[in-house]
RNA sequence: CGGGAUGUAGCGCAGUCCGGUAGCGCACUCGGCUGGGGGUCGAGUGGUCGCAGGUUCAAAUCCUGUCAUCCCGACCA
């Protein structure tokens, strides 16, 4: 195989401004842009093909764990917002507020206004969440325990109204799935919510190339309602951390707070059991972020929405032509095997134009035909996460996509892997921890006394937060970094997104 | 909500200090030569300079007000 060296993308590189670099590469990538409303982006065809691919996998997760789908309204009581107490003031202070319901053209005749007189009784809240407006309606269907478990999940946007605003990561507008549940016992609702937080590491992990590790919040980062927040951790090529998902354990908090009981096999009335998950179009940020380069995207082929790109080499339409009848049964055999190909014989755009544009959209393999390879009976491949290129007879090429397909997403995966396994530090003293975090950067693994004063404290001087308190810790006699308090295992810390 | 900045062509910017014909790059349109890594030459299209007042013979430029956006902080999937 050979390596070639490119001209220069018109991308900012990583190494200079990696915020920079991001923000670019959505915009050039064409998955996303601003849009003429504060916070909230506008999703490109191409952004929204990867997105929908999410949704694909991870519905067929949710349905094969017994899932169901069902839709429930934008608009949120005001009343029902404020009936659980942690709930509302997690929420409060970031919800956009529905007030009239009506306009009117203004006294000056150049344009409309609100009609005061068109007041609402009671605002709605437009949903930052919607476990009240879902509980709510849970009081109506759960009776018995011949109800339970219910298992719902509804694919919705919703809507916090965010101070500062990056496409994908944080906007005031967010497509996301929520999952509420609703179980008999206690432990089966634990159960529930540790499975979710499975499926969405097994979906991140498998589909999106995308390691992650398994964890649960401390108190003062655990959802606003819940008992126990599961979640799960990646890291980001500038050493910061993104949380891609969480899973939370919400006890009997929304069933006494929305009176949802049942009545027991013995026929006495218990309040039911919670959980609710969700991930949203933030992984799309974890997703650019994990694997692509200065050259743009890197996608892994089972979220790629082109998996095959060719592009034909010729002077004039003749040569064209017959590059066209050769590929046509290509096309036909590759896409005869599911992989999804796009053959651009546009005439408008140079070869090296188009080389350069699938690579800025991560189309994991390219194929290029010229005279050339009609005359010797061959392709050229090339594979955007190495960026090696490589010439393969016409009789081997069905085989090798299909190769490529699967190693381009064990690669990728193994990289991201890699470059992670390099940024856990393990510290034991508090001056290391802040030397690792400025120089270095990554997950900090370290003892922590279990207090919120602490955590806190670190908050301040670092900017770090505990991103969660993995799963599969060892324990491990220890004593906090800051407090010199025993403790018995260690904890991860890093700057998050 | 505190601190800083910016609004001029679809995008990115210069011009503003010191008032005097509205500019540049990219993109776009047409044509020629090209075609194995963002080609090239030529000819074009496109802007009431954020908005509203004021000063002046004359305002993108000076003054007043206003709106919007961006960046840095406190909050967050």
């Amino acid at each position: 195989m050979c390596q070639t060296t490119f001209m220069a993308k018109n991308l900012t590189k990583r190494s200079d401004d990696y915020s920079k670099w991001y923000n670019e590469l959505v915009v050039k990538a064409d998955l996303a842009e601003n849009s003429g409303v504060r916070g909230c982006m506008v999703i490109k065809p191409y952004g929204f093909a990867i997105w929908e691919k999410m949704q694909a996998g991870l519905d067929k997760m949710f349905k094969e764990t017994g899932h169901e789908n069902a839709y429930f309204p934008l608009f949120i009581p005001k009343s029902y917002l404020s009936k659980e107490a942690s709930h509302v003031e997690g929420f409060a202070k970031e919800c956009a507020v529905v007030t009239h319901y009506r306009l009117k053209n203004s006294e000056d005749g150049k344009g409309i206004v609100v009609d005061p007189d068109a007041k609402l009784e009671e605002e709605l809240i437009v949903r930052p969440t919607s476990e009240t407006i879902i509980w709510d309606t849970y009081r109506k269907w759960i009776q018995s325990y011949r109800d339970l478990p219910l298992l719902i999940n509804q694919w919705a946007n919703v809507v916090r109204w965010e101070m500062r605003t990056r496409l994908f990561l944080r906007t005031a507008e967010f497509l996301w799935q929520e999952g509420h549940t609703a179980h008999a016992t206690e432990d089966e609702a634990i159960a529930e919510a540790k499975q979710m937080m499975n499926v969405y590491a097994e979906f991140s992990e498998e589909h999106m190339a995308v390691p992650v590790i398994k964890g649960t919040k401390t108190e003062t980062e655990r959802f606003a309602g819940a008992l126990e927040t599961y979640c799960i951790e990646a890291l980001m090529q500038d050493g910061k951390a993104l949380q891609a998902g969480t899973s939370h354990f919400l006890g009997q908090n929304f069933a006494k707070a929305f009176d949802v009981k049942f009545a027991t096999k013995e026929g006495n009335k218990e309040y039911v059991w919670a959980t609710s998950w969700g991930v949203s179009t933030r992984l799309m940020g974890a997703l650019i972020m994990t694997h692509s380069d200065d050259n743009g995207l890197v996608l892994p082929p089972k979220l790629a929405p082109i998996q095959v790109v060719i592009v034909p080499i010729y002077k004039g339409l003749e040569q064209l032509q017959m590059i066209s009848d050769k590929i046509n049964p290509l096309v036909a055999a590759l896409r005869e095997k599911g992989i999804s190909v796009k053959y651009d014989d546009r005439d408008t755009q140079k070869p090296g134009f188009k080389f350069n544009e699938y690579e800025l959209k991560g189309v994991p393999v390219r194929i290029a035909v010229g005279q050339r390879d009609l005359d010797n009976g061959t392709y050229e491949v090339a594979r955007r996460d190495t960026l090696e290129k490589e010439v393969v007879p016409a009789t081997e090429i069905v085989s090798k996509v299909e190769f490529l397909m699967e190693d381009i997403q064990r690669t990728i995966y193994q990289k991201a892997v890699e470059y992670r396994s390099a940024h856990i530090t393990e510290v034991q003293t508090y001056d290391e921890f802040k030397s690792i975090l400025e120089e270095k950067g990554g997950f900090i693994s370290a003892h922590w006394d279990g207090s919120n004063e602490t955590e806190e404290r670190i908050k301040n001087e670092t900017k770090a937060t505990i991103r969660c308190i993995p799963i599969d810790a060892k324990l491990e006699e220890g004593r906090c970094m800051v407090s010199g308090k025993p403790s018995s295992r260690r904890v991860l810390f890093a700057k998050a997104y």
